[in-house]
DNA sequence: CAATCAATCCAGTAATTGTTAGAATGTACA
DNA sequence: TGTACATTCTAACAATTACTGGATTGATTG
């Protein structure tokens, strides 16, 4: 049966659709803000460093391969993950990729420092710190995405306010600050900031999608 | 800092490189073979009908992101996944298309029909019923495949030998035939076959990747 | 050692994709 | 109604990728 190969193919084709989507850098980093919560197109341009028009060309690719959904608001357009089965996708995509790519681990290591980071294991016991108020964990992402959801416990201060705001958190607890995840560099510099001012601070590799809260 | 731009770049491109190894047609069947164990490069030519120069390049593409390893033996070099995560991430990406493309649902349903396909839910009863021998869980892959990992409780009978050897197989009792997962059309073959005989047999979606049994 | 076989490497072409610039759409607001 | 703004669409070019044919490597076999 010839026409059997015609089949296999197709089906292998669509599959290959949502691979062609992940395939590109910047749709990568596109899919990741959109796991911080639904964002203009505006916005997800300005956070990925690309012109509005390249955003939308990507956007639209992943649209395609529907990855994400669109709202329109007035004069903006909202774009947001299709499902939240996408965030889990692209976590899985980035950990496979940390885990067999030599290269990353090396380039990851310049974000956070082993001794520094905490593992995924220490979940359980970070929560159970932060309920007891034992250790502030800071969520140093923009308002919007903290609201869009965030860490249990976790408190608001963004990146920008953190300078005008830090007399907020306390100087006797450790904070452990974290953002959108493994490759994003603002608990990076909220750590070195609360450090140069006298504060323990540790960084929280892993965001909310990494902790599966993603919310669609 | 103009620096984090270029970090940040470098990480997603390191990430998109598995996008990229899992952006081709081709490539995902190559991977999908491999979940069902170690193959030559002519083998997996020849299973998915391309030439092995073609295969041979492909090949490249996925050891060079590290998803697959090679082994020399004498003449032959053999392929195989490089961790049985890989397999996990083929079967999520598999399952996500299906989940959000509405025409790889649409071409699946030629391939089975849905009363004839069992559902993931149906795994433990499946399971229980193959204990206790009321149904013959059958894998028609090439018997080395099924050497490499099969599904608890089944029996080998590779396509090929299925018409000479179907009077192995009791005619009172279910069976229910498996091959390499959704995109394999063994299974479908040999229940067309089976049915066609005068047995009562049913087609089971699920390969050994979908139950997560990939051994490296 | 020559011959054979499996597999890869290399070069070239056709097709696809990333990116940018310019025109067009659709909504808000004066 | 006209203007401003966010976004998309179209067209074009450069860069990348898929595939093919011919030459090459490495291991086996006579």
């Amino acid at each position: 049966m010839k026409n059997a190969r015609i089949v296999k193919d197709g089906l292998y084709e669509q599959v290959a659709r949502m691979g062609k989507a992940v395939s590109s850098p910047k749709r990568l980093e596109l899919i990741e803000l959109l796991c911080q919560g639904e964002k203009t197109v505006e916005r997800l341009a300005r956070e990925s460093s690309i012109s509005m028009k390249l955003a939308s060309a990507h956007l639209r690719e992943l649209r395609e391969a529907h990855l994400v959904d669109t709202r329109r608001d007035g004069k903006n357009i909202h774009y947001r993950l299709a499902d939240s089965r996408v965030a889990d996708f692209w976590v899985m995509l980035h950990s496979l990729a940390e885990d067999r790519l030599a290269e990353l681990q090396v380039a990851l290591k310049q974000i956070a420092a082993s001794p520094e980071e905490l593992v995924p294991s220490d979940r359980e016991s970070l929560m159970k710190s932060a309920r007891k108020g034992e250790v502030v964990v800071l969520d140093v992402r923009p308002v919007e995405e903290y609201l869009s959801a965030h860490l249990p416990f976790a408190r608001s201060i963004p990146l920008e306010e953190l300078q005008g705001r830090i007399a907020e958190l306390p100087l006797d607890r450790p904070i452990v600050a974290y953002c959108r995840g493994p490759y994003c560099l603002l608990a990076k510099d909220a750590v070195d900031l609360l450090r140069g001012q006298g504060y323990e601070a540790l960084h929280l590799r892993d965001g909310v999608a990494e902790w599966g809260l993603v919310s669609v």
